[in-house]
DNA sequence: TTGATATGTCGATAGATGGCGATATATTGA
DNA sequence: TCAATATATCGCCATCTATCGACATATCAA
């Protein structure tokens, strides 16, 4: 009998795997960012919007939905002079849900 | 009708949950983390145990569980020389299973 | 006690990150 | 065309982060 009896076999670990969802999650490991996600579960927002929301810069909100977007969290459509985004990730729904179950009741 | 039917009334964010999210998101975003997280949940491991599993130096894994433990992720007890590392915080399950499901499935 | 093993802490350093101002691009309307 | 609006990009800089080597502490066994 092992003194660890929940682990007779460890868990497979691919670690390129690991990297990127690290990389994902440093990504959505931001206060204003975390907000940005959860607006955009519940609808499409400009870049003004959203960065109204937040109370930041039209341009830190730009960089905040670039690199988001650069993780395949959301996709954008410019409307006229506006661009909409929108959440194009899933996952990301289940994440934030258990985001806001430990943080957020 | 507004051009955003899903969101006729924001969700509502404390700017402070938000940070507190993000900062424990933040220690969850390392490669290195995310493995030792996946490894304690399926059981105790030792700091040996899982610096050699993560290939990475003793002190490392060390400061590694320095900071999840501030997170409230972890507990720890000494036995002998040796300290077992082993879960506190029920959520890591829940969220772990959320980033198998994306990235390691 | 002494030496070996296991873990923890500290200081230094390289690299990454976030936010700002300035500027660039795109679109619309006068 | 020109000016106004909305968004995106760039360079700079202050701050944070990860890692390492060195050292400190704790425990055990001879």
């Amino acid at each position: 009998m092992s003194s660890n009896p929940k682990s007779k076999s460890k868990p497979a670990g691919d670690p390129q795997a690991f990297t990127r969802a690290a990389e994902c999650l440093k990504t959505l490991a931001h206060p204003v960012r975390l907000r940005i996600v959860q607006l955009l579960l519940h609808g499409r927002y400009t870049v003004g919007e959203l960065a109204e929301d937040c109370g930041i810069l039209d341009n830190v909100a730009s960089e905040h939905l670039r690199l988001m977007q650069r993780c395949g969290f959301f996709t954008s459509e410019r409307e006229g002079r506006k661009v909409y985004y929108q959440v194009a990730q899933p996952h990301l729904q289940n994440i934030m849900n258990c985001i806001e179950d430990r943080f957020l009741s």
